[in-house]
DNA sequence: TACGTCAACAGGTGCT
DNA sequence: AGCACCTGTTGACGTA
């Protein structure tokens, strides 16, 4: 059903959003379950080509690049992150005019300033935190691990793939081994990572396992992580928007206006029987709980009105 | 030290 | 049964 392609990233449109390339001609097809819906595809449809480049390419992209690392409009934040990651410089306290979601916010007072890098990376960070343009030599990497000038992604990935399979073995061993040996250790995505995955996020909200796997590999994370990643984001933007209906519905001085189709003036019917039939659609984050692919479904063209809300 | 964030985990559900 | 999902929680970590 879903033909696969290499995923190749290509040129920015004029706002600098990353547009994928005209190499990948299928469908981006994203199998989402919901309770009342046997199965429902993703359908993204894909940008026309330009000059390609790869994932690993930006994830992997040096000083010299770094006025030409990409804008996006949902994502001005993590733009901001990215050029300071690529500049070695702290974020901390730094002002972003054109970030105005909480994420920026959380990403400003979180894990996204060098300096929080590096102590994060002084007190050991699992072995997702390589692979990709980290801000070395602050945080402990792979990269920094490999014995070898270059950065060892293949190592990186398969330490990932080692915790992964160690987690497996610890829920093999006895409960109470597990109880008293059990430490959880968190994983801190490097700022390219977090960036590829909201990028990614920002197009599609679900991922088919191909595409996990692809990404995954991209990224230098298991798929477990990036499946989980994908669960936690779409968790945590519902979770804003709830807060959010909530404040604004528990506002007593911002009374709701509500636009109510008057059915019947002066005894005279207003509408037409097939009206009644078809109801009005109902308002896009209604709709995204039932069809999630609604919100991000042109991203490039009208993600900012669409999604810019649910971050 | 309290609080917020976030990756990971756990439990439940639906689908095939 | 196996998988992915949603939802809530846990534990590590950073910050004020």
């Amino acid at each position: 059903m879903l033909k696969r392609r290499p995923v190749v990233l290509s040129s920015l449109d004029e706002c600098g959003l990353l547009q994928l390339s005209g190499t990948v001609q299928s469908w981006g097809c994203e199998k989402h379950t919901t309770k009342s819906s046997k199965e429902n595809f993703q359908r993204l449809p894909m940008a026309q080509s330009g000059t390609s480049f790869s994932i690993h390419d930006i994830l992997t992209r040096g000083r010299d690049t770094r006025d030409t690392f990409p804008v996006t409009r949902e994502f001005p934040q993590l733009c901001v992150l990215a050029r300071s990651e690529l500049q070695r410089e702290p974020l901390a306290n730094k002002a972003c005019p054109d970030a105005t979601d909480s994420d920026y916010t959380e990403q400003q007072n979180g894990d996204t300033s060098g300096e929080v890098q590096n102590s994060r990376g002084k007190r050991g960070i699992l072995p997702s935190h390589c692979g990709v343009d980290e801000a070395l030599p602050y945080s402990q990497s792979c990269e920094e691990e490999s014995t070898s000038g270059e950065p060892d992604y293949v190592e990186c990935h398969q330490a990932n793939e080692k915790e992964e399979e160690r987690r497996k073995l610890e829920g093999c061993g006895s409960s109470d081994q597990m109880k008293s040996s059990k430490k959880r250790s968190r994983a801190a995505f490097s700022h390219a990572q977090v960036y590829e995955l909201e990028r990614r996020f920002s197009l599609q909200r679900y991922l088919s396992g191909p595409e996990r796997a692809d990404l995954a590999v991209a990224l230098k994370l298991t798929e477990t992580q990036v499946k989980i990643w994908f669960q936690n984001r779409r968790y945590k933007t519902k979770r804003r928007q709830m807060a959010a209906e909530l404040a604004a519905s528990s506002t007593p001085t911002m009374a709701k206006k509500v636009a109510v189709k008057i059915l019947v003036r002066n005894d005279q019917r207003q509408y037409r029987s097939e009206e009644l039939s078809n109801p009005p659609l109902m308002p896009l984050y209604q709709a995204y709980q039932y069809c999630p692919y609604v919100y991000c479904f042109q991203p490039w063209l009208s993600n900012t009105a669409l999604c810019s809300g649910l971050h």
